[in-house]
DNA sequence: TCGATTTGTCCGATATTTCGGACATCGATC
DNA sequence: GATCGATGTCCGAAATATCGGACAAATCGA
């Protein structure tokens, strides 16, 4: 990543990724003090640079309280991407449709390096969002999808290619990887996986790998769903995925 | 907007931002040397740039044969913008719920400066993708939304607004700016809008206004669906797009 | 096979952008 | 009403990022 060496010099554009990172990671309109402050770039450099970004409309006042956020020219950047990658097109009509016709929140979710991450998120009608952290990297070992994602690895592979921190949850409990693999093989075996209370203690998720021609889960599409959810209508779900991902592994 | 001298030593983020808006205006994945003389930005910076912004995960290198395009930082980006703004994360509800109900292309479209751009769409099901051109700026004349968005001002004002090439269509037809105004104001009176090859001969685009609670129109939902579609269908989606209209000129 | 064109890398110089700090406003708090 | 902190602007200096051009490698075409 744009790595800036605190106190020294930097370009300009380095400093923009860093601030967008940094506005990313936090997901809401933040004070240019702030992200001065937080990401160690100079006070006036940032109110320079933000100005620029403000003109493009990378960058969008809100409020009038002096916080500042993205702005629309992210959006049209970030259609074009979604438009261009052939995959998360179809995804996308396929996770509308299933949220849609379900009513409940549907994902399409791939790796990135070694952490798992969602790319596409749609809600259900719920009131409560159950989760829609696009783009936010999770440890693949937290969910139920990361499960499918490496079920083409050794066990020994999987054990070099995941951190070992990664298999503590955020409440401090441990995954034991013998579980886990086992789970990765299961999975394997019946074309989708389900977990329940991992990282929330109330949610289940049910996910279906979408593969490419040789057989590799390159990504995967789920239910986030509440755990009290009745089984006949999780089994429904569970074939609506693998339909939807099937028709997604065969449109290459 | 980031205008770059030519000829003159620039600042990278300006090289950047006519970058990205570059990409966007072709929308397609483009060689660096082109980007590098339609944006009349030195080669080696161009290279020394994108190589950046290919590590920020800005940019993407695609296919191998040496073009470059948007890459998920910009997805990211640009969900984290749609879900910060309250009225574009309702739009999209209504949205995906009209093109997934009715089976046809949905957009919301609103104002930027004075032009109109589509800021949502979802395709309905036909295999022909009838438009998609989010965030590309289009004179506001062409477009039936247009009729609504500028039914505040008084002809005066219109005039005065819209600059004047913009009632030439594509095709170099022009548009009468007393039957414009007519528009205006049987679209007020009928609380929709509808037109019929306007910008594309086969093409009929039914709108339907987002009024903030002083009445004044911020924002349309509208469907795009090939002209010879049934009339009672047509009366339909009318409905349809006047009660998302009316939810979200509710929910403020 | 051999030029011609394109693609990508590298390097040194200098025009310029970043940076620190000073300063003026504004609001809140006591 | 005085003090403190936060916000935003401005300026000069110097560290350095941009740029032009040279060069190698790859690709194309005849």
């Amino acid at each position: 990543m744009a790595d800036v060496k605190t106190g020294a010099r930097a370009r300009g554009i380095d400093r923009v990724i860093a601030l967008m990172e940094h506005l990313h990671r936090l997901r809401t309109p933040t004070r240019i003090a702030d992200i001065a402050r937080d990401t160690g770039t100079p006070r006036s450099t940032v109110y320079e640079l933000v100005n620029t970004l403000v003109e493009a409309r990378w960058l969008e006042l809100r409020d009038g309280d002096g916080t500042v956020y993205f702005g629309p020219a992210m959006h049209y950047y970030g259609s074009d991407y979604l438009d261009s990658v052939d995959l998360i097109r179809k995804a996308r009509g396929e996770v509308t449709h299933l949220s849609e016709s379900v009513g409940e929140t549907a994902q399409f979710c791939m790796l990135d390096g070694d952490k798992y991450l969602v790319v596409l998120n749609e809600p259900g009608r719920r009131m409560f969002r159950l989760s829609s952290e696009i783009g936010i990297k999770v440890p693949i070992p937290w969910t139920a999808s990361g499960r499918l994602l490496v079920d083409h690895m050794t066990p020994q592979e999987i054990r070099a290619f995941i951190p070992a921190e990664d298999f503590t949850l955020p409440d401090g409990r441990k995954i034991v990887e013998a579980e886990f693999l086992h789970d990765i093989a299961q999975a394997r075996e019946a074309g989708f996986v389900r977990t329940t209370a991992l990282v929330d203690r109330f949610t289940t998720c049910m996910a279906a790998p979408v593969r490419d021609p040789a057989g590799r889960c390159i990504a995967t599409i789920c239910f986030v769903v509440p755990a009290d959810t009745e089984a006949d209508q999780q089994a429904m779900m569970i074939d609506a995925l693998k339909a939807s991902a099937a028709r997604l592994s065969g449109a290459r």
